[in-house]
RNA sequence: GCGGGCGUCGCCAAGUGGUUAAGGCAGCGGCUUGUGGCGCCGCUAUUCGGGGGUUCGAAUCCCCUCGCUCGCCCCA
């Protein structure tokens, strides 16, 4: 084996894989499409800066996880770790927050983040975003929620679990802060290492800590939710009605933090026990004030990310299943081979999986191929045909008894297109 | 960044110190130069992730390294 190889966390994608990727992503533009929410694009490198004040400095992703270094115009760039960030810049710098101030998006494509390769998880991965922009009532958390719900849905995703928790406004965070920082204090020994490392770089993530001791201890600190204002608890306690009128279950997790900075009311995650220890396939949450942060004019906003190897992972074998070639032309001789070329071009007007073979191997070894193939046809041209200027096409499958094989000039069009229609456009 | 497991052909694998590294699938060729699915026959790893060492001798033992994988952490 050479020494050339793909870099750690990278995959390539193989074709016999891209069916199942294309089957799915299929079914997740359609559902957005129908929902009426657009796409943007936006670059995948960006300044260092923004993923420093968009994500926040003290977070794992930017502290320990991007992909930064310095171009030969001795900018910071890095690797988009999230998209949130871009999208929310791109609003901002193309003025879209005062024409538009009202919009539904949505994004997908690689993101990098610099950690050690999981089930489930890379370093050059894939998300698929949607941001809800300018929307501020509940409904739009519902609207999203629900969405999110509904595309895991409708890949047939079982036994998923919506946990959902509410961090309050910047108010409420900092009363609640204040009065946590002083119980961390008092109890700080008492906590893992990791979690005391985190009392002044990002002291809310200590509630999502996993270590058991840890958990037990902060069974007695202050909680988040009695520091919200009554705005808040309305808030929240609509949310939890709204999702049980659409019957969608949830579970409330009140120690679920987002890891990122800019998360305010409503978090969530959809997880799958399918999924070993990286079991969140979901995350989102409300970020009201991200966009203000960022320079631009007051905009709430809520959004969620879905990462696509967890939904492949997910989704079932069904998605799988390679389309069939439709017909495949077995051709050999100088003239036959010509006439095959134009008739190949001629079928691809159709909604039809053609393949022209172009081994100029035997007729036996092209008949096998396209046997391989489960080709739902074939049209045999050899020097007999090309002479008389005809080929044979008929039904390849093994319960067809060859009654289907028809015999067509090539200039008969409409009788070509009437044996299509009969045997292979109808299903 | 820290632990555990693993690394033999494109894929799945046998082999645990001794002359030529099983087998299956796939691939290629043939039986059968123009008609498929079955069957039969043949071919396909000077080499066991890479480097070094021990030994008369290593895929098999030791060291280093790379990679994969599963956890921790973090997140999607």
């Amino acid at each position: 084996m050479n020494n050339l190889k793909n870099l750690r966390g990278t995959v390539d994608l193989l074709p016999d894989q891209l069916i199942k990727w294309q089957n799915v992503e299929k079914i997740v533009l359609e559902q957005l499409a129908r929902a009426s929410i657009n796409e943007i694009r936006t670059p995948i490198l960006e300044m260092t800066e923004l993923f420093i004040r968009g994500i926040g400095e003290g977070t794992d992703v930017v502290s320990k996880e991007m992909y930064t270094f310095i171009d030969r115009g001795e900018r910071s760039c890095t690797l988009r770790p999230e998209g949130t960030a871009s999208v929310a810049r791109a609003l901002i710098q193309n003025g879209m927050l005062s024409n538009h101030p009202l919009q539904k998006l949505w994004y997908m494509g690689p993101m990098f983040r610099y950690e050690r390769p999981q089930a489930g998880r890379q370093r050059q991965f894939h998300q698929l975003g949607v941001e809800f922009i300018g929307y501020d009532s509940v409904r739009s958390d519902v609207e999203i929620i629900a969405l999110a719900w509904d595309i895991l849905g409708k890949l047939g995703i079982k036994e998923l679990n919506l946990e959902i928790n509410t961090l309050g406004d910047l108010d409420d965070r900092s009363n609640f802060q204040k009065s946590f920082l002083k119980w961390l204090d008092i109890n700080k020994d008492s906590l893992d290492l990791d979690s005391q490392n985190r009392i002044n770089k990002n002291p809310l993530r200590i509630l999502d800590s996993k270590n058991i001791q840890t958990k037990k201890v902060l069974e007695n600190a202050p909680r988040l939710f009695n520091f919200l204002s009554e705005k808040s608890h309305k808030r929240y306690s609509a949310l939890k009605r709204q999702l049980e009128v659409l019957k969608i279950p949830y579970i409330e997790n009140f120690n679920l933090v987002r890891g990122l900075d800019y998360y305010t009311h409503t978090a969530f995650e959809i997880t799958s026990g399918a999924l070993g220890s990286q079991a969140t396939v979901c995350g989102g949450g409300r970020y009201d004030d991200l966009i203000k942060q960022m320079g631009g004019p007051n905009t709430p906003a809520i959004g969620f990310a879905i990462g696509l190897e967890r939904l492949i992972l997910l989704a079932g074998k069904d998605f799988e299943i390679p389309r069939n070639t439709d017909i495949y032309i077995i051709n050999q001789g100088l003239i036959a081979e010509s006439l095959a070329m134009d008739l190949s071009r001629k079928l691809r007007n159709y909604d039809l999986l053609v393949e022209l073979d172009l081994s100029g191997a035997s007729f036996s070894k092209q008949f096998k191929k396209a046997n391989k193939l489960k080709s739902r046809s074939i049209i045999v041209i050899g020097d007999d045909e090309a002479v008389k200027g005809e080929f044979f096409i008929r039904l390849f499958d093994q319960s067809s008894n060859g009654n289907e094989e028809e015999l067509i000039s090539f200039e008969n069009d409409i009788k070509l297109e009437n044996w299509i229609n009969n045997n292979l456009l109808v299903r």
